[in-house]
DNA sequence: CAGTGGTCTAGACCACCCG
DNA sequence: GGGTGGTCTAGACCACTGA
């Protein structure tokens, strides 16, 4: 099992560590997206260590985004991730209302917990809107989406309404807002069983979680916390889109080989 | 180890998610930041599970940031993550040069390979610099970064000099450029071996990897690939930071309890 | 049905940190 | 030293997919 013909007293590149580098260039030189690789136990079989050993390199390329592995099928290589804008107004909320990229799945209207009204700078026991979203890419579910609206914020909101109705009338009257600007965080996270469910993944898959603070006048007049799939997404900030860069895995290894 | 009296027929929970959770809730309510847990063997027999079983549910939390975890020491509870500007030119590029948030590692200069010279939107083997930077928050790496700059794009370039005043001199010619706007891509990545080593993290630790393209003139002057420690960071594209939002994990919390 | 990935076990040895 | 997390093994069973 020579690893590059290092040193004895090197530090000893842990054999999952070294597979994965095997595998990335496997992946890069013999096989092309949607193509499936040999079943686990014959790829443990071929490298010579245990199956457990093996899925760890796996999980590595999982998390990077190179393989899809799914159950029953077998472990394929993933197509480079989507790039999702989150920059534009009319991406992220307002002007999204009645555009086919968001899927309403609910709304709540509710006293605010202490830590939501702390976020929202509202007093506790406020009512606060919360409409739940899903985001979708190509028809396939790619971010949720928790939008909290304090009910201060909307002065003009029709009265009492069916759930459908009243998402619908919260995304409107923020329509009307002006807003001047936002401010938005980025940060790894798991997906928990109810978002799991909506992005169509077991619990536990890395996401990628935006929060936003959306401001007109001067006051934080919504909170946005999304999920975003880390698999298959890469959030693009641009501003006014230059040529898209290739994937980052390839440009990474561009500069580290430089 | 009933999980909560679910029905015979409901979807098996893992064992090592149902672990997850009532460790998370532990860490929420009986434990504070810096303090261990008990040791893996020891939580593994309190649970009833094998040792790998209790690690995939450590491993979940780890990378909520919500633990971190030494050999030879320990399972500790981490620090909520640190809040990076990345917005701000200041933070991120121009200005920076003789910041104490950047510490530069070298200056190579070299003709450009296929793929990054597609993504500089120049010749094949046009004379590139690199400047490989890292960058330091309260005195700990936090992020590699790789700023990639066509020699074109800085006619006033000095000649040939030491590799330390190289970099200093392609930072300075870039700051006199007027920068009109980036856009920013972030993914998740791992950390390969060198990035790992700056940012005194293990091999294929989970990153940020934000890629960011600078527009002068209608132009692309540098691309630079910045790879945040995803353990502890939190990237922030703030305007002008209004209050900071708590920790998101509780904001999650809160939602899904609403 | 046979084949795939997902979970789980019990045990072993190693690398690291500290007193 | 003794204690910690990190790696690795060989095997088992389950859940899901497709023919």
């Amino acid at each position: 099992m020579e690893t590059t013909g290092q040193q004895p007293t090197a530090a000893p590149e842990p054999k999952y560590w070294h597979l994965r580098t095997v595998l990335v260039r496997a992946i890069d030189s013999e096989f092309s997206t949607g193509q499936v690789l040999p079943n686990e136990r014959e790829l443990a079989a071929r490298f010579g260590v245990a199956r457990a050993t093996l899925r760890q390199a796996l999980d590595q390329l999982e998390l990077e985004g190179r393989l899809v592995r799914r159950r029953g099928i077998g472990t394929l290589i993933a197509a480079p991730r989507v790039g999702v804008p989150v920059n534009r107004q009319e991406e992220g909320w307002p002007g999204a209302g009645r555009s086919k990229a968001w899927r309403t799945v609910d709304c709540t209207t509710a006293p605010a917990s202490a830590q939501l009204a702390g976020n929202l700078g509202v007093a506790e026991g406020a009512t606060v809107h919360t409409v739940r979203r899903v985001r979708l890419v190509e028809g396939r579910p790619m971010a949720t989406e928790s939008l909290h609206v304090p009910a201060s914020a909307l002065p003009h909101l029709p009265g009492f309404r069916a759930e459908s109705d009243r998402a619908r009338s919260v995304l409107r009257q923020l329509e009307r807002l002006e807003v001047d600007g936002e401010s938005r965080s980025v940060e790894l996270g798991v997906a928990e069983a109810d978002e799991a469910g909506l992005l169509e993944r077991p619990p536990g898959s890395p996401v990628l979680v935006m929060t936003t603070q959306y401001v007109s006048a001067g006051r934080l007049v919504a909170l946005a916390v999304s999920t975003y799939r880390a698999d298959t997404c890469k959030l693009t900030f641009g501003e006014t889109g230059l040529a898209d860069v290739a994937p980052v895995g390839v440009t990474r290894e561009v500069r580290t080989a430089s």
